[in-house]
DNA sequence: CCTAACTGTTAGGCTCCCTAAGTATGAGTG
DNA sequence: CACTCATACTTAGGGAGCCTAACAGTTAGG
């Protein structure tokens, strides 16, 4: 009880009421999920995938892929668990799996054009659920989600190990 | 496409920030949840039976009980699912459940002492965690952070049917 | 070489959630 | 009072997602 350095009062009523919102939100999440087809764990694996396939291969005009452990780390769940959802987005036709051609056991995983789409309907339309959501709050309440958001970024990027 | 308001664009990009923000957090919550005896659906339960037992029991000295179907509302899920839970706590000695004497059908579910020292335990632990956590960052960063909190808090409650 | 390290996949198991169907009780109506 | 309908929960069966352990292939270092 005497390791930590023993946080005060207000601290400890933050955390306490931060991880309180945040487990109400998983529901708000599943929620948000629910109508379309794609799961959330899928749409995470290949938002990850566009969002990568962003950064650097438009430029080169070709993606490289993501390798199956870069996708789990990112993800924050272990290797055998993105393969199985990459396998689910391969039968599916939204992600297509090549080998490597520098590591033969490296596995690159790309969106195919369907995955493409898909990733960016699923987005749309869950963004527009919660702009509905959003839409309802005050102008100073919307305000004060915006400043939070960078925080709570950096709060997740604590627990990326 | 033209059937909503169509929000302007910074609402969007504010619903597509704080989507990634809970999404990412999701995870967070599981790490944070990790360690312990009591998993995350569990201490939800408990948490929400502790909530209610403050409430209105302590005032008259002896707690009610929540009913199955309200503790399922409560945490957004289906009857079935709730039964599941608590089955599983009852079994764990946590909780106990009563016939309603007003209401056959109804159930009471009550925390057992062991549940209420688990909870309470649990919940010390993860807050320890978080406050670690939140105590990396600066003032202003958890101002802002608190700030955000009732709002959040009132989005989860928009989702509530 | 030949062993050690690394990348993925497979196998098996757990939790949590859901829908559909069943049981029992309560409440309203002729 | 009986009959019907609604309500409250449980049971049964199944799917998604995650995990650990064990395995196979590839690479790299001694």
């Amino acid at each position: 009880m005497s390791e930590h350095p023993l946080p005060d009062a207000g601290l400890l009523a933050l955390s306490r009421d931060f991880r309180e919102a945040l487990r109400h939100s998983i529901y708000l999440v599943r929620r948000l999920d629910a109508d379309g087809e794609l799961s959330a764990a899928q749409l995470s694996t290949l938002k990850m995938l566009l969002d990568s396939s962003e950064g650097s291969a438009e430029a080169r005009g070709e993606a490289n892929g993501v390798r199956v452990g870069e996708i789990a780390r990112n993800l924050g769940v272990k290797v055998p668990s993105a393969t199985e959802q990459i396998i689910k987005l391969e039968r599916a036709g939204l992600v297509r799996r090549e080998a490597d051609p520098a590591d033969s056991r490296a596995v690159r995983v790309k969106l195919t054009a369907e995955g493409h789409a898909a990733v960016e309907s699923a987005n749309t339309r869950r963004n527009a659920v919660m702009a509905g959501i959003l839409g309802s709050l005050s102008d100073a309440e919307r305000q004060a989600l915006a400043a939070a958001i960078p925080v709570i970024g950096k709060i997740n990027e604590t627990l990326q190990p």
